[in-house]
DNA sequence: GCATAATATTGAACGTCGTTCAATAGTGAT
DNA sequence: ATCACTATTGAACGACGTTCAATATTATGC
């Protein structure tokens, strides 16, 4: 058959997005495949690679939509706190709840390998500096003698910081049995480095 | 042909394991399979399995041994270092060293998904925790008046906030261009961490 | 020295994967 | 009604992890 146009290619790509979104979740990043999406949507292969160049492309595109969600979660985070400190702390708290609810979602953003760094198109690059921007933002009033260049480099030291710690605890590999929760530990992160930070400022 | 003995069990263990190592650091963890390992080594992949359960275990076997040279630089970095505060810099340094020349390898710890978290082996815990002790120790004499447990935690914050920064940055997902290199992230997040940790002591 | 038991090793087989592309079937225009 | 166009299919390819009956080699007992 051909021509079906029950769908556009639009309506295929968010269909095809929305299956693996879904598949992801269940059964995690390993039981992603182009037959499961295509089955899902009610298509073959083939129309999968008509509409994506190929699975990596679809897999960007569901991790853009994950990063949207957790710009979300964060920008309603953010108008939800009192003062600078308090927000920054709120974010890195709103970023493993993120994580630890949509786990799968969110792990498939650092199991999946990126291409090379000049390969990255421009609209998966926009979403995470969108991220990262926020967290500047919100670390501005905390920083105001600093450069705009520490300014990056202290947002870029937070967000991989909780990042890291996040990604070891909820795969099993900071051995955090006994230890703390993964939340004190963000908070520890958080708080001692912001201390150090304005520590700095004062000087 | 049956019972050739021109290898022990153990010694085509080891032969997979280097073989492994050897393809994972040329082609990284995607490029490594079963029949490649074994056609290195001169087997077939039949045999890879008289002596592996499957590739999984295979991969934890190399991963471990990738964690006990990270522990050999790291004991080696210690022994070089002056006070606790340097020593704890030149660990985070160490790390991303080594991180930096082992890309692949050490990039398959992080890719390669871990077994529940009951089903992990002993004998792969005990690399964890022998790194993360290596950490609690060095940190140990700048927080004397902390308990265990904050010992513990701050290990941990500091471990995780390292990998974060190291792992985010070497897969193109930090949008470090322009910004700052990776040392001066993880300078910037355990000095500030430090300061805001005896800040506290102090208090 | 030879037959026999034991087992290390093989390689074909199975079902899966991503990806390609000639064949085909539905659509709009003439 | 015919045609040109193209969306869609599904078989095909090579590679993957894993299994296991068949086989080749050794050690043992006589």
């Amino acid at each position: 058959m051909a021509r079906r146009s029950d769908h556009s290619r639009e309506q295929i790509q968010q269909m095809a997005l929305d299956a693996a979104r879904d598949i992801v979740a269940r059964d995690g990043y390993a039981g992603l495949s182009a037959r499961k999406v295509a089955k899902t949507i009610g298509y073959t292969v083939g129309t999968l690679y008509l509409v994506f160049a190929n699975l990596d492309e679809l897999v960007m595109r569901a991790n853009a939509q994950t990063l949207d969600a957790l710009y979300e979660v964060m920008l309603a985070t953010k108008a939800r706190c009192k003062n600078a400190r308090a927000c920054i702390m709120a974010l890195g708290q709103a970023y493993i709840r993120f994580a630890s609810e949509n786990t799968h979602l969110w792990g498939m953003i650092y199991e999946h390998p990126l291409p090379d760094r000049n390969a990255i198109p421009d609209w998966y690059r926009e979403r995470v500096a969108r991220n990262l921007a926020l967290v500047e933002d919100t670390l501005q009033p905390l920083a105001k003698n600093t450069s705009a260049q520490q300014l990056a480099v202290a947002a870029r030291a937070l967000w991989g910081g909780v990042h890291g710690i996040c990604i070891l605890a909820l795969t099993n590999k900071l051995d955090v049995v006994g230890a703390a929760s993964v939340p004190a530990l963000v908070e520890s992160l958080i708080d001692n480095y912001l201390k150090g930070l304005t520590a700095n400022r004062q000087r």
